[in-house]
DNA sequence: TCTGCTATATGACTGACACATATAGTATAA
DNA sequence: TTATACTATATGTGTCAGTCATATAGCAGA
């Protein structure tokens, strides 16, 4: 039910170039946070992020590929689930470290989204004090 | 790797690794926004970004090549402007397709940060309800 | 002359991301 | 039984912003 595939162009979607204005690595936290909620396998946090973050259908590559290099780094850990039908699934759940990962990642967000105001801010208040002066 | 265990962070200096959290080309809308105010040579543009969005010092290297493929783009012009001493200048000014590309910037970085908002919220409601529970 | 500031520019590399594709297990309907 | 759809994990490849290093040249003052 994950359609990554279909892209749908209607006018809520971006007008600048496809990826930017995006905040780099914003799929690593909201893993993290997933994760921090409740341990669970690629499949169902791929859903989850659809949901929360309403990213129709994140690319499954990335997301399994950063699960693994968040294993690497130490930020989570895994294990074969086969309970259960389907095929088995490898299911993820966060460190300390991870959790540690995970908040220096919300300061970097607060501050990320203070440099997002002071651009609106500054745009703003140059684009009504030219409507002003008309 | 992120090394937030050996080194305490210097209140400006980022905790995750570099580069992570900042805003996918968010060097554009800044230039952009710049050269709406006033048309300006990419030195120039250098300075009044480390002051407006307090990065201390902006690499170059992207700088004069975003300004070079904004007018490849046609979002700027540019002419050199040899009066005053010093080596010449390219002074460039922004275009109409250009002040377009800025505002259709805004709306994309109104929503990016309606998505940290989001991120924050549910961080927030986490932790908050996690440390009511012990 | 040597240093330092102004000013523009290129080359090499990295990491996140997009898109395509491969794989296999399971369930169900034709 | 075959076909198909869904579940689940994974790799390969290319793009692009960002980082760091470096090259260049004009000009000014010690």
């Amino acid at each position: 039910m994950c359609n990554s595939h279909h892209r749908e162009q209607d006018e809520s979607e971006e007008h600048c170039c496809p990826g930017r204005g995006r905040v780099r690595g914003f799929m690593q936290p909201w893993l993290l946070l997933l994760l921090a909620q409740k341990p669970a396998h690629g499949y169902e946090l791929m859903e989850r992020l659809g949901q929360d973050d309403e990213t129709p259908g994140a690319d499954p590559g990335l997301l399994y590929r950063t699960l693994r290099q968040f294993e690497q780094e130490g930020l989570v850990r895994s294990s074969w689930d086969t309970e259960g039908s389907g095929p088995a699934r490898r299911v993820y759940e966060i460190t300390d470290e991870g959790l540690e990962y995970l908040h220096a990642w919300a300061v970097n967000i607060r501050r990320t989204r203070e440099r997002l105001d002071r651009f609106l801010a500054e745009y703003q208040a140059h684009f009504q004090s030219a409507e002003e002066g008309r």
